[in-house]
DNA sequence: GCTAAGATATTGTTCAACAATCCTCAAGAG
DNA sequence: CTCTTGAGGATTGTTGAACAATATCTTAGC
């Protein structure tokens, strides 16, 4: 048994919050799902913990865990740490491993290659796998942790979204540029298209959840 | 009940690992400290995740909780995701809200009015609070959880620290320095010398660490 | 309709027992 | 002598239960 039993019932649960099984604002009842999972209700507060450092679920004290409900200023907030890692990744490309500049180029590949296939789930993934491979340009390891829980929590906004498609598409077209300009080592462009790209994106999701609430 | 039994004994032990008493490296057994502080083994692992959680102990599976050894590539990551939210601080400074800059200000006098009365703890704390006054300049409150969490794994390695003094003294002036160029809105020259700062603070630690684990 | 007291359900905390895992160390093969 | 192998002991992982504290719901009274 590599992971603990704690991870197994986090593992579960993350699949579970991530595919819309449980809903944001969802309470995770102890007895109830300790039942449904065949764990104590320590084993699953554990769980809860681990979740809860990953802001997948918040903690109210005496009410229990609640699936995360992402709120506009969360949006907001978070684009604002990606603006962050992501720029000291693009700034740090000149430095950054050869293997670590190959995952960019093949994250934007493969985001096309999706989208040629009409699969806008894998073309969503394909994008994050791309900001992730920006950021971890700066070859730091706490760096691509903190990008992880970051797109982690964004995923929660995304799955409101109505239409993959809408949302998606515009952007490949975009993160190929941005390869390019980091392929022909114009960073500071690279950056200021960055900052644009992620503005853009903000104000995009920001929009619809403002349709979506009402 | 204000304090729960579990946060008594993770203070306990956090004075005892910040007061040297429990050295880095050291294991946390968990039957010999749950005798020695009178607790029961359930309760004792939730401190342990309490510190786990400000990263001053780390959880190996099956092995058990070991207080933090900071090995120098952990001070080089640290510095690097220091540099991506100081940076992004300092570039945000220009639409940053009055008390924000104001708290950058007041970290820079606070450090020379304990230089002026020699005490050179309080020195280090104003730094600490400087720099995270920087990367709060952002906005983001992701942003300064994540400084505040990695300027505790720091003083693990400051701990180590022989003097003080010497350490903390020099970057007295520079922080001085860097305050001015953001209040006069030379933002990039500001960047560029906190690029350096860091660089060199961090250049200062590992010599030191090189230097006492001979 | 509103308030307050009580009942009920849920979470918070602690404990002790059992299961699973890791580490040590000695015995044996090569 | 070195390396593998496998018991045995020590330590952590997990569980279920009991009790305490808190929140929520129900009901009686005004």
């Amino acid at each position: 048994m590599a992971r603990s039993t704690a991870q197994r019932v986090a593992d579960t649960l993350r699949t579970r919050i991530e595919g819309g099984g449980l809903p944001p604002g969802t309470q995770l009842s102890e007895e109830a799902l300790g039942r449904d999972l065949g764990v104590s209700r320590n084993t699953l507060r554990e769980a809860f913990r681990l979740l809860i450092h990953e802001s997948l679920v918040v903690h109210v004290l005496n009410r229990g865990v609640f699936v995360r409900v992402l709120e506009p200023a969360d949006v907001t907030d978070i684009y604002r740490v990606r603006a962050a890692l992501e720029t000291a990744g693009v700034r740090a490309a000149a430095d950054a491993a050869r293997p670590l500049r190959d995952a960019v180029a093949r994250a934007v590949a493969e985001g096309e290659r999706a989208a040629a296939g009409e699969d806008w789930r894998e073309v969503g993934s394909a994008d994050l796998r791309f900001h992730r491979a920006l950021a971890a340009l700066a070859g730091s390891a706490r760096i691509d942790t903190a990008m992880d829980r970051l797109l982690a929590e964004l995923r929660l906004a995304f799955h409101a979204m109505p239409s993959p498609r809408r949302f998606h598409e515009p952007f490949l077209a975009r993160n190929r540029t941005l390869a390019a300009l980091l392929d022909d080592g114009a960073y500071d462009r690279a950056e200021a298209e960055l900052t644009t790209y992620l503005d853009d994106a903000r104000t995009l999701i920001l929009d619809v959840m403002r349709e979506t609430s009402r």
